[in-house]
Formats: structure tokens, C-alpha cells, sequence
DNA sequence: GTGAAAGCGCTAACAT
DNA sequence: ATGTTAGCGCTTTCAC
């Protein structure tokens, strides 16, 4: 059986509370006890019950992480990479679900998460949380971050970056280059705000610089964005040809991917016969054949700064709920748009 | 506050155990008063605190998970989902942590899963494990599994593919094509388990099929093994050349991306002028200007099978400790190496 | 079929 | 500076 705290205690002759003081640094203690207590301790391997502790103290040092999708290139995992390597310095762990687009799934995992009792949760909303979902949130009074995506009509805690620019930016530069007619290549997350918010960036622009355009969006069901846009992109060559575009302009780096596998079987040389720009600056983008030209967010920060603005958020509870953390993208030029 | 169980109990005008067992599906008791435990439940929004439950019972229902490296690819994320699927439907959640490579790290994360009385545990190891984070692990009786990689002396389950196989594949495949000359090329993380038997399994083709090979090692600290091995094949380009490699052998799918870059910036063109197998088959793989041809895992069963068997041993703690689930690789042919 | 009481391992008021 | 006691929210004997 598992030492306790007790067991610890009787060893070095103290009671329960002296041994606990001595474990926890706390003050008003004897310099000699504490130390006859750590070697108790050390030499029974003792290591306190963090479940206990949670109960007790009311605080379990938990966060919950809950994506809509693990595939997503690299991005989830960099932002991963961001929550933890910030929390796992304050002594937080992490669990982790996968709602999978799913609002059932995504609805039992808050719940799951709530009640083990996490102090906060980071998480990318489904599409279309379902009302029952956020009164699920906010009965449960548990601080919530929402990172790059958000619920649109619920006040809450946000940090992402302005996909609104990224559009604009990625439009702009097709405009510089002379493009007037742009093929729109959506994902299966077509829905999305992070989504639909470059779409419109984009679409700012077209229209104000009378730019003709057109989307292509799959409809197969395809387990992920590099093969629905491969077929959408298939399906959408004669479109591509009778509206003589001369840029697509991809919502993803894996979209742009599937589509330009598309483009090549049909003869198409990226760069050159079209004009191909990503979004999001995977890791690949700058190995490919020819390098992908993108726009790119700051993935790792994205989790960095979600993780802090939760701990924040943890700290002082009465913390106004409604921090907008708006990172900005950036224009990552390569070949895949030709070279100048 | 929260409602618990004895509000519950309350409301319904029933003794805490009463509630309890209501809650619990248990048998002894009037369907009559079931119903009423549940209605009062209900309309409390009742949740059980699974930190108590879980302190009671001494079973947490939570699975650690640590992998050594988030970004390599699509390979982490995808045992991941195995994990995570398999054992949602089973009531566990997934507590998930990163050791980046480091044994410190490492330690600290199986340390900090322990306190918080994971029920098992799946990992992949860093290279070198020390003795010290062994025998935590062994203390603890905590069961463990091993994906992926294996730690060397010390008995353990594992799930993994058979690599030593995986790299016979390749360098089979290589030889029925003609080639002599081999080039292996090497990512960030060659001490690895995995890594090193599929050079073994490689080199026994080579040296019974006398064919030469060399090894391409980067020395940079690239963050990322596509930038790793774009920079080391940048400084092999004369051992390339003096060797008359004609054939290129990835250790990794990203290793074979970064790789190719390297090539192509020198006038090579892949599958023609030389040839490249990767491993892994990512989900990139296919969409490439020239489709890798690769060796494939079966990384969701990976993960799942890995959660099969943790949750058997879970179940009866006696079960011996050393099985071996090693699943076949296979080779998936594409255009890399040319066509036929 | 139901309830009283004890206890999982820990911490914190309150005494001394 | 140390100890006594109560209790976090739950489950589980054991008695009725």
C-alpha cells in the first residue's frame, strides 16, 4: 500500500498537520522537524495524493483542452505545445479530448471535464455549439478560454488571430500581382468562423477591386482537408477553365496541398501556369516542390497566450469575461505565386 | 455551490447512501425511489465530483500519456485519436504530456501523473531513459505501456511495428529497382529505437545483397526534422555525388520532405534522376509534385491496441508483464523511386 | 429496501 | 512551534 501522509507522520514522530506543514513550506515550523520530516518522506517514497489534495483544497491544477480536430496539419499540436509548456511550469496538467466536430461529444467532454473537477478550460468550439453546450459553460462558472475559433453569440473569453486580415492579405497580394479572377478552395471546415472570416477578408477586397472570383467546395466525404480538396478541386477543372482563373487561393495549407496535387495532374505548373497561396504556414509549406507561398499565424503563441489569459482568468475570478486576444497574421511569401 | 450528493438525498427525502445507489444503478433498492433520487438530481443539475469518487474507490479513471515529441508528423496525433477513441467509450479521459526529449521532463511528468493516480500509463519513452525514471515506474506498479519505442533492459508490454521489417521492405524494394548505391539519410531523433532498426533491417538487405550504402547525419539544431534534414542533405551534396548515390532512403516521411528540398535546389529531379522512399506515409505523402513512395504504420491501431491492452491489464493486474504487439509495416509505392 | 457511520488522504481552523 | 479536530464529497460495510 501507498504511504500517506500519516504513515509519514508516525516516522518522524510529528502528528498529520506538522508533517503536511513540512511538505508544503510552510511557515510557522521548526527548521529541525521539517527536516526530520522530508527524510520520513524521502524514505518512504512518500508522495502526497494530488486527488485528496484536489478535494480538499478545492482546487485540482487541472485544465481541460478540448479540440474540434486533431488532424489539422501541425496547427493543434504547436498550440498544444504552447498551453503546455506554460502550465506545466505552474504545476498544471493537462487533459485532453477530441470532440471531432461532433456537439455530443463535444458536450460530454465538458461535462466529463467539469467533473473531475479542471480549474479552466481551452477549448476550440464545435461550429455550432448547441445552446445546451454554453449553458452547460456558464452555469458550470468554470473560466473558459475559446481559442481560435469562437461561439459567435455568447460573451466569453477569446484568443485567436484576425483571420479578417489574413484574408485581406492573402487578396491584396494576388491583386498586386495582377490576378482578376481567383478560385476560393474551401476545406470541410468551410463553416468555421476562422473560415468564413478569411472568406470575407478576402471577398473585402475583391469587391472593392472589382476582382472577379468564384469558391470551390468539396462535397465528399473525406476523413481529411488534403483529399476533400483534391477531389473538389478535380471536380471544379472545367470551372477553373471557363472562368479563366489564374490564382487559387486555398483556406488551409492542406487544402492548398490537395488542390495542387489537382492542378499538377492536370498539367499545371504551380507558380507559373497558377498562382497557388495557402494559409496557415505549416511545417511543409517550405519543401515543397515549389514553396508555398502563405499566411501565417503564430500557432505556438496562439496556446501560449490562451494559457496565460485562463491562469489569469483562474486567479482572479471577478476578471471581466470578455478578452479579445487578436494575434496578427502575416504574409509569407515564397514561389508558389510566382517570384519577383 | 455545487449541489452534492447529500443535497441530492435531501431533496428527495433519502439518505446519502440511498442517493448513492440510485445514482449508481445499484440493485437493492425501490424503483420508486430511484426515480425520485433522479428527478431531485436533475433538477439540482447534479454532478457527481469525480475526485471524491475517485478518492474513494482508488481507481481515477484517468490514463496518462506521454509522448517524447509532438511535432513529428502526423504519427503522435494519430495514436493519440487511437487512444483517445478506444477509451472514451470506456468512461476514461486522457491526461497528456510532452517530455520534449528530456529524461527530466520526462520524470517529472510520470511523477506528477502518479500523484494524481493515473490508472496506467502509455508512453513513449525518451532514448535514454535512466535507471532512476525505471524503477519510479516499477515502484509505482503503475501499469504501463510502451508505444512506439521501446526502452532497452527492462520488461515491459509494447506495441509497435516491426521497424527492423519496415526497413527491410525499403531497402528491398531499392534493390529490385537496381540500385546499389544507397544514401541514408537520418533525422534529428536517429538514436531512437525505432530509427535504429530500420537501419539494422536495412542494412542487413545491403550487406547480403552487397550493395554500398552511407549514412547522411545532420549535426544542426534544427527544430524540426524536415529543416534538419534539408540542411544535413545540403552538406552531403559531394559525398552524394562522389558515392554516385542513386537511391536516397528517409528514415522519416519529413526527413524524406527536408531531404528532397535539398535535392531538388540542386537540379535533381525525384524519381528520375534519383530515387526516395520516406516512412511513415503521412497524410502528405500522396499530394506531393511526385508522390513519396514510403513504408506505412498503422499508427491509429498503434494507439489503439496500445489502449486494449492497458485497459486489460488494468483489469486484472496479474496478467504477465511483457507482452509484445508488433504490427507489420508496409510498403506503399508511389512515384518516388519512378515508375514501372 | 434503507440508513448510520466510518473512512479514502489531505488541509485548515482553532487551540495550546 | 505543534497538535486536535473537523470535513472536502463520495462509497461501503454493517445493521435493521
Amino acid at each position: 500500500m501507498k504511504p500517506t501522509l500519516l504513515d509519514v507522520a508516525e516516522l518522524a514522530k510529528v502528528s498529520r498537520t506538522t508533517a503536511c506543514r513540512a511538505m508544503n513550506n510552510e511557515g510557522r515550523i521548526d527548521e529541525e522537524t521539517r527536516k526530520r520530516v522530508l527524510e520520513a518522506a524521502k524514505s518512504l517514497n512518500y508522495q502526497p495524493n494530488r486527488l485528496a489534495q484536489s478535494l480538499r483544497v478545492k482546487q485540482s491544477f487541472v485544465i481541460g483542452v478540448i479540440f474540434s480536430n486533431l488532424f489539422a496539419g501541425h496547427f493543434y499540436s504547436e498550440i498544444f505545445r504552447g498551453i503546455e509548456e506554460y502550465t506545466s511550469g505552474q504545476n498544471y496538467n493537462l487533459i485532453l479530448g477530441c470532440s471531432d466536430g461532433s456537439v455530443e461529444k463535444e458536450t460530454e467532454l465538458i461535462e466529463s471535464f467539469q467533473a473531475r473537477q479542471v480549474d479552466g478550460l481551452i477549448m476550440t468550439p464545435t461550429n455550432h455549439m448547441t445552446p445546451e453546450a454554453i449553458e452547460i459553460l456558464e452555469n458550470s462558472k468554470i473560466p473558459v478560454v475559446f481559442i481560435d475559433r469562437c461561439s459567435a453569440d455568447y460573451e466569453h473569453d477569446y484568443v485567436g488571430t484576425d483571420n479578417l486580415l489574413g484574408g485581406k492579405l492573402a487578396a491584396d497580394y494576388l491583386k498586386q500581382l495582377g490576378h482578376r479572377n481567383i478560385a476560393v478552395c474551401m476545406g470541410a471546415d468551410a463553416e468555421t468562423m476562422s473560415v468564413t472570416d478569411r472568406l470575407r477578408g478576402a471577398v473585402q477586397v475583391f469587391e472593392k477591386e472589382q476582382m472577379h472570383y468564384f469558391t470551390i467546395m468539396g462535397k465528399s466525404k473525406a476523413r481529411n482537408s488534403k483529399e476533400f480538396s483534391y477531389a473538389a478541386m478535380l471536380e471544379s477543372m472545367d470551372m477553373l477553365k471557363s472562368n479563366e482563373a489564374t490564382a487559387v487561393m486555398a483556406m488551409s495549407d492542406s487544402v492548398a496541398l490537395g488542390a495542387s496535387r489537382a492542378l499538377i495532374e492536370h498539367g499545371y505548373r504551380i507558380g507559373k501556369d497558377i498562382a497557388l497561396i495557402g494559409y496557415n504556414n505549416d511545417d511543409f509549406c517550405p519543401y515543397l516542390t515549389v514553396p508555398l507561398t502563405t499566411v501565417g499565424q503564430p500557432k505556438y503563441e496562439l496556446g501560449e497566450r490562451a494559457a496565460e489569459l485562463l491562469l489569469k482568468k483562474i486567479r482572479d475570478k471577478k476578471s471581466k469575461c470578455n478578452t479579445k486576444i487578436i494575434l496578427k497574421p502575416k504574409l509569407v511569401i515564397r514561389q508558389s505565386c510566382g517570384e519577383f
